[in-house]
DNA sequence: CTCGGTGCAAATGCTTTGCAATGTC
DNA sequence: GACATTGCAAAGCATTTGCACCGAG
C-alpha cells in the first residue's frame, strides 16, 4: 500500500545493519510491492527487465533475502522446487490452501491457530519467529471439473 | 512399527495400480521403516549403499515419490533446497518446529489443529489431502547457549 | 578512498530424464 | 515375450559463488 513506508523500514534496516542504500534494493523493494499474490525470483527478474531496470538475477535472490530479514517479505517452500516470495507489508499474518490440481493459492486467516501456536510453542519452549500452516488438496473449482 | 503390515499395503498398492513388485521397491520401504525422523534421499541411497544393497539413486528418488502416493511416507519441504522424507506408516498426524540455528525438529501433535483445519476447509470448499504446519525459531537448548 | 554491492558467467547441488539392459508378470 | 522398471550418466533447474568493476558513504 504505502510505498514510502515500506521505504522507510528499508532505510532504517540498512542503516542499523550498516548496509548500503543502493537503486537495486529500492527497485527491488518497489517491484514487489506492485504485485499482488505470491511470486518467484525469476518472474520478479524478468518482471523488472521488461520494466527497463537493469538488474542481476543475483541481486534479485540477494535482494529478497534481505527483505526478508527486513520483515518486507515472506518467503515459502511449498511442495514445488521454487521459492515463493510475497510481500510482507501491511498484510497480516496468514496461511495457505494450495491446489494440487490447479496451482491456486487459497490464503486465509484464523485467530485460533495463532493461539494454539503459542500454546504450543509455550509448551515445547520454542521461540517463534515465523510460521506457515500449508493445506494441500483440491479446490472447488477442480472438483466441479471433474 | 510392524514392517509386514507396511509391506502388505505396498503389495496392494501395486495390485491397484497394475505396478510391479520389484526388491527396489521392498528395499526402500525397509530401509524407510528403520530410520526414525527425518532423511532427505541421498542419506537413504547411502545408508542402502553401505547396507550392501544395490541400487540407484534415480531408483530412491522414484521409489520415495511412489511409496508418498502409498501413503506410506511424507515429504516435506522445509526452508531448505532438500526434500525431506519421512515413515508415515504408525505415525498419527504431526507438524513440525524447525530450529533456525542447530536445525533439529520437534514434533507435536494437537487436535484443536486438526479441528481448525477442517473447519477452515469446509469454510473456503476446499478438498484437504494432506497438511504441515511448520513454525521456524530458535529451540531451548540454542537459546541457552547464548 | 574504501569496501560493500553488483553483474556476469560459471559452479553447485538436488532432482529428473533418456536410453539400453533387466526381470516381473 | 512384452513392457514396466532399473541403472547410469548426462541434463535440467533454481540458487549461489568468484571475481572484476562500480559506486555509496
Amino acid at each position: 500500500m504505502d510505498t514510502q513506508a515500506a521505504f522507510d523500514i528499508l532505510t532504517n534496516y540498512l542503516k542499523a545493519g550498516k548496509q548500503r542504500a543502493t537503486p537495486e534494493r529500492y527497485a527491488v523493494l518497489e517491484a514487489v510491492l506492485q504485485i499482488q499474490g505470491h511470486f518467484d525470483a525469476e518472474a520478479l527478474y524478468y518482471r523488472m527487465i521488461s520494466n527497463g531496470f537493469k538488474i542481476s538475477k543475483a541481486t534479485v535472490y540477494n535482494t529478497l533475502d534481505l527483505l526478508q530479514n527486513a520483515g518486507l517479505v515472506s518467503k515459502y517452500r511449498f511442495a514445488e522446487n521454487t521459492s515463493r516470495y510475497e510481500k510482507a507489508f501491511g498484510k497480516p499474518n496468514h496461511h495457505h490452501m494450495i491446489c494440487l490440481q490447479c496451482g491456486d493459492i487459497i490464503e486465509f486467516i484464523n485467530e485460533k491457530l495463532e493461539r494454539i501456536q503459542n500454546d504450543v510453542c509455550t509448551e515445547k519452549d520454542f521461540n517463534m519467529q515465523s510460521s506457515t500452516l500449508q493445506i494441500f488438496g483440491t479446490c472447488a473449482k477442480c472438483r466441479k471439473k471433474r
